[in-house]
DNA sequence: AAGCATGAGTTAAACGTTTAAGTTAATGTT
DNA sequence: AACATTAACTTAAACGTTTAACTCATGCTT
């Protein structure tokens, strides 16, 4: 029956107190009497009033406790992603537990301008597809963190990339001697291809081309021959994308017997296919993966892959983020016994 | 180099205007003339001024462009979830072509009010976990849609489930005499069990009770005795509950031969389970799901289930939300043929 | 008893916009 | 020529808070 929202000075009229009491009762406890402030807190559920605006908060403290995580691509193609979404859990989780909320904005979006007023920092998973908006969030005041890249001297998460390609793909060249590499958004074209002389795109920015550099160590440490024309590129890590690559190669001849993928879910679509046509894994087709999905485990035989935690990851994130943002360091301490007691 | 933020004020002042005329410049192009117009812009990008503030505007104009997307569990659960994330999928698209941002809210937090002063509405997917959200929802002056479960007369998105789930049981009724079911939070405990003498939850509100009713009178239509100990309970729709339960159903006796499952995921992991264990399906177990998720049309056999296209549901909430919003309806023309031209 | 902290409030100026209402000059109407 | 209309701006009051600075008793030192 409200005939319009109450607030903050409806209340301070009608309890007979200035505006500033009645904010520092829910702001400020420090700065009243405890009876007063009780009264208040009361008197404020009883006529209904549910505590100050969020929205004009925003705008006074200059903070709002939304954190935007803005993710590579688009949110419909992250959230499928299995990869992505247990990220997304890490962050979601550290973010709630501190009473933050999570604003999920895509990568392939035009600018962060649209937000970057209200939000009190950003948590950046991977390059945005649109290139402009790391522009934008390099320059940005608010806090930010990336992870599996990096912006100039902005706070970064990442594995070390290079080293591990490079030991799975040791590993995986014990054997075998006819590499093919299935790599992630390694040119700049959308469909599927081999790379030939497509120019690789995002060199130092890409973790794809961290990994890379990682399988062409271990290839060459064990004089293994690599063309240019043995490296696939996939716009995406997508089941559609990567059946129809696998299918290629593996009627290409001669069939590669070791293929290095960077990620699980081409790595076991290209085993699943394999299998349908009657190759022999791991005796005449070893594959390798990446990530470590729950389904890389599920699968006979089950995928050799890297294993990162992309939970721990987004937790990390948030929690560096958060740091930043409320500026306090909390530091770890220990108790030294003295003789003094 | 900039010592503070540009406001509005300060690019009124640099350029000898008044506020209300840049402001109408962003906004209002009909308010002053074209070229003052462009000259306004162009000089605003000069200085590095990119737009009026957006925390300001969330105030003033009490439009924030984010619509809060309330999850029924935490975030964590409902992104890993195939069809909540498909969901979520179809939601964000929609969002994003009209230029909205998308805030995940969990279903299990404290309360909707720390969010409720600067979203411009909600979406509600399925019955949030803490019950004392649906209160506040129900009472928000906000535009809300609830998709799988009903607020009052807030408007609605749901399948018919009663019908969905007799049309699958019957199906399934075909053969099969012994019938077993495994519902979803049916119950108000955490834990795997069967319902026995526990009272059933939200009767109503819950989908999981109209695909029960669905279920029970296509059980009684073909005459088949269903006793309460036969129907399970799993607090989530997740693998590892699922598994449990399964392994324990399939080594009851008598084994039934027909068990009707709420959902993809435990069908998936009851089949696996059952292929497993040498048991033929369907010839020896007749297994139906609910949902239509894209793995359950990758198994061999393929499964049986209702399908429902998540994506699409998550799309036309968005709709009917933004059009709450907006307050405008477009409603579709015909042009007529007269004989006036 | 003068001086000085301290506690408990109040006042009023921000925060950065939008927009209804008002002003002015130019154009159109009769 | 007088009057009404319009275009192009400006003025100033919101929007709903927070918070630095101020006031005014009260109790505590010396």
């Amino acid at each position: 029956m409200k005939k319009t929202k109450l607030t903050l000075k409806d209340v301070a009229l009608q309890l007979g107190v200035s505006t500033a009491t009645i904010s520092n009762a829910f702001n400020r406890p420090d700065q009243l009497s405890a009876s007063k402030r009780e009264e208040i807190l009361s008197q404020c559920k009883k006529i209904g009033y549910s505590g100050p605006n969020k929205a004009a908060q925003i705008l006074r403290k200059g903070k709002s406790n939304i954190v935007a995580l803005v993710l590579a691509d688009s949110i419909s193609y992250m959230v499928s992603d299995p990869v992505a979404s247990t990220f997304i859990k890490g962050v979601s989780g550290a973010l709630q537990k501190e009473g933050k909320h999570l604003l999920l904005y895509p990568g392939d979006s035009k600018s962060i301008l649209d937000v970057v007023d209200f939000v009190d920092g950003f948590i950046c998973y991977g390059a945005p597809r649109n290139a402009m908006l790391v522009d934008e969030l390099a320059v940005t005041p608010k806090p930010i963190v990336t992870v599996d890249f990096d912006i100039d001297d902005k706070p970064s998460i990442n594995i070390d990339n290079e080293e591990a390609a490079f030991e799975v793909a040791d590993h995986a060249l014990n054997e075998g001697d006819n590499l093919a590499i299935f790599g992630l958004r390694l040119i700049d074209s959308p469909s599927t291809c081999r790379i030939y002389d497509n120019p690789l795109i995002g060199v130092e920015s890409s973790i794809s081309h961290r990994r890379l550099d990682g399988y062409l160590r271990a290839a060459k440490a064990k004089n293994v021959n690599v063309s240019r024309e043995r490296i696939w590129h996939l716009p995406e890590s997508e089941r559609s994308f990567a059946r129809q690559a696998a299918k290629e190669l593996l009627t290409s001849s001669p069939r590669p017997n070791v293929v290095l993928c960077m990620s699980d879910i081409i790595a076991l679509e290209l085993l699943h296919l394999a299998l349908d046509m009657g190759i022999k894994v791991p005796e005449e087709l070893r594959i390798t993966g990446f990530d470590g999905i729950e389904e890389s485990q599920r699968t006979r035989p089950t995928l050799t892959t890297v294993c990162q935690s992309s939970a721990a990851k987004g937790e990390n994130a948030a929690l560096v983020l958060l740091q930043a943002v409320s500026g306090k360091t909390i530091l770890p301490f220990e108790m030294r016994r003295g003789e003094t007691v």
